[in-house]
DNA sequence: CCATGTGTATTAGAGTACTAATACACTAGA
DNA sequence: TCTAGTGTATTAGTACTCTAATACACATGG
């Protein structure tokens, strides 16, 4: 069950960054694993009526962050992860990204353990080592 | 002790965001309470080497999401936060953020129990009613 | 009233972001 | 070898974002 993408042309969110978002989630979430490849990028480009460029752009960028590894003639091959800097680096890698959650949540009046408990059950499905 | 602002020229976020992201943060931190007055448009610009009008576009943007409201000859003041639309509702608002901090995490090697305990840490601060 | 303080509508320009078209380098496999 | 499959460098154009300059409407308070 090869992945697949949608986009959301009304979003106003850019097309490759609406299929780097789908790629991190499928990673993250288990259901593309370590050594699995993405769809290439014609094949994206043509599911989506779209540039191939638009989603090399994509790819290019996953491969930077280390999310995938580009592998000659095949495609992208989802990386294995592996923790780059010290936990303190790491942690502090994620605080803005906190804050701004902190930010959104006061607005919206949810509680601290509340959201806390949302995040959690969000990534438990992700939990498998 | 009135907000202070600090921008990051390097940062290539663009001023007015990062007048927002202060803005909210010194309001869901409690630093800024509901009544109080946001320091004036030119004040700013002027302590920024600024144009008035990119503070007054920060401004705008956070009376629209309902942060503060314009008080006529007397500038922006901190609106009172109600909650709009239901729990459900309030909740799948956030879930997008989460979702990307989910991510982030995994990428990181940090497991949720972790992440969850920080972003619980970080609103407790907040979590004056 | 009027000087001084709010925020902002409008216009403009520089820079960047996004996507596409095209052509290329490389690899796997028959 | 050669066909068909990978991803991508380059170029280009459109759209949008960001910031600034200017001038304006309105409110406050002496």
């Amino acid at each position: 069950m090869a992945l697949r993408f949608h986009i959301l042309p009304t979003s106003g969110v850019p097309i490759y960054r609406q299929v780097m978002e789908q790629v991190r989630a499928a990673v993250a979430g288990g259901h593309l694993r370590e050594g699995d490849f993405l769809p290439s990028v014609r094949e994206v480009a043509a599911e989506l009526a779209v540039n191939p460029m638009t989603i090399s752009k994509a790819y290019s960028l996953l491969e930077r962050d280390g999310v995938v590894q580009m592998v000659r003639g095949q495609g992208m091959r989802v990386a294995a992860r592996r923790a780059v800097g010290t936990l303190r680096q790491r942690r502090e890698a994620l605080r803005p990204l906190l804050a701004q959650v902190a930010a959104a949540a006061y607005q919206l009046s949810l509680s601290g353990p509340e959201v806390a408990q949302m995040l959690e059950a969000l990534m438990k499905e992700t939990d498998r080592e």
